[in-house]
DNA sequence: GTTATCGTCGCGCATTGCGCAACCTATTGT
DNA sequence: ACAATAGGTTGCGCAATGCGCGACGATAAC
């Protein structure tokens, strides 16, 4: 294409013009690091549709700012522990209450339904955000809300991620029924938080209210602890017990999603 | 500066020219706001030298790839998700072994003793990298040495993070006396082990060999688990046992500038 | 030997990024 | 209420700057 030829910007499916161009070229460069974890200049070179040259220079610029390793010995370029440097300085000032928000409303819009993110504090769920649904008969507003961690979908995710210690002392202060379908049975509670546990969701059926079932799954911080859980909840007749499994996958991601926000690096799972 | 006014480059400490202007920009702002954790345009524009439009559109860039987030009502701009994903993708192809030769050597140099990291592999510690200090007398090469886990500091680190149920077979398969100061009991290595895990480091005095001293300290990777030991060793006469706690700051140092380098974000603690 | 791949170096053109200044919008202070 | 400060956005025109090009050196494959 040499200089000036045909399309001006046909990789990046934004439209507007590109600010600047090398930087955008550099960034470009980092994302398809980050796609093949190891590339040539040629190959990326030809990836930009751009002259070797050009992008040597651009990751030489990349190489001084840590981002980008050059090749040690054999094989090709990649990401640098600068990266990393970044991550660090970024997910330290991430916070849940700040991220969730973009999360849910996404989340309720897939589904069509209420969604909630809880965090514990002093052996209580409360709801630090919360999206309705487009729908018509909005559901009670929940933020700030302090519930308890045994009898809802996403307290009992965040009661199975508790330290040992901590789940013990409140399986033992007595499990306050609020419907007949409440886990009241130590015992019972302490195997269904196992599943949840191994299963890596969550869901209730009428355990906190009459006609309210949940789907919920932990959210994780940078550092891996479950810090959070999000849920989706609404009324038997449109989330009936039978439909909770098809709310599974699009709950995970959400959680996946903003557990990435808040730092939590890889583990993409289905 | 405006337009080519005096010194060429006097700012960056780079002695030869800078490659691509506008993405060593970009990358410093970057780095301005790992550091400060929030920036204006304005501000950022000051610290760079540059014309707040300049710095606007650099910043434009940036957010596109997510690399920045633009300021959310009120505040400044912020490191974006981008770097996280860009973490991930750099810690995943990290490897121990290839990292921790230089961190090895750095420390090996500030305390002038041997150092090693070490991974655990079917209930023994491995060495995977040493460094020597300059000094005279070489020590026995450990690498690819296999050693217990319950008689080095850099062991005891290892066996102090293993995953509970691993933890306890090995301490009930007999603890082979090294020297007369080995731990040999099952119930003091326990609580020892407990003390390491609490206080972050640990050390080891004539319990592997006579006259040997070590300190170290566990590695963690990017999902936080430990995966190797960082220690220092010397013999006794040059590493008394009240010069062990003057080291332990060093070998701290070295643990997380190597956990760092294998994505483990954030968490200075000295 | 040849051939292919990969990175580096200088050169010269014009593209492109930059500084400037005006403008717009909060937010703050009196 | 109004001025004043700070932050951000837009358009313009100049030239600095980044780019493509082709040649060169190195290394490896065959």
């Amino acid at each position: 294409m040499s200089t000036a030829t045909a399309h001006p910007w046909h990789d990046d499916s934004l439209s507007s013009g590109p600010p600047v161009k090398s930087v955008d070229r550099a960034l470009t460069v980092l994302d398809i690091l980050a796609r093949e974890g190891e590339a040539s200049l040629s190959q990326m070179a030809r990836e930009l549709g751009v002259h070797k040259s050009t992008v040597g220079r651009l990751v030489e610029t990349l190489v001084r700012h840590d981002l980008v390793d050059a090749p040690n010995g054999s094989g090709g370029y990649r990401l640098g522990v600068g990266c990393l440097r970044l991550a660090g300085a970024t997910a330290a000032r991430r916070d849940v209450s700040l991220e969730a928000q973009p999360v849910c409303d996404e989340l309720s819009a897939v589904i069509g339904e209420t969604t909630n993110v809880a965090i514990t504090r002093e052996g209580v769920a409360i709801n630090v955000c919360q999206s309705e649904a487009h729908s018509t008969v909005a559901m009670r507003n929940w933020i700030g809300q302090h519930t308890a961690l045994h009898a809802t979908a996403n307290g009992k995710v965040l009661l199975a991620h508790l330290p040992e210690e901590d789940r013990a002392a409140l399986l033992d202060t007595g499990l306050t029924p609020f419907t007949e379908h409440t886990l009241t049975c130590p015992a019972a509670l302490s195997e269904e938080l196992h599943r949840i546990r191994t299963r890596g969701w969550a869901f209730a059926v009428e355990e906190f209210e009459e006609g309210l079932n949940a789907v919920a799954a932990p959210v994780f911080d940078h550092s891996g602890n479950v810090v959070a859980g999000i849920s989706v909840a609404g009324p038997s007749y449109r989330l009936p017990p039978d439909r909770l499994p098809e709310v599974r996958a699009p709950v995970l991601r959400a959680a996946n999603a903003l557990s990435l926000r808040l730092g939590h690096v890889g583990h993409v799972r289905d």
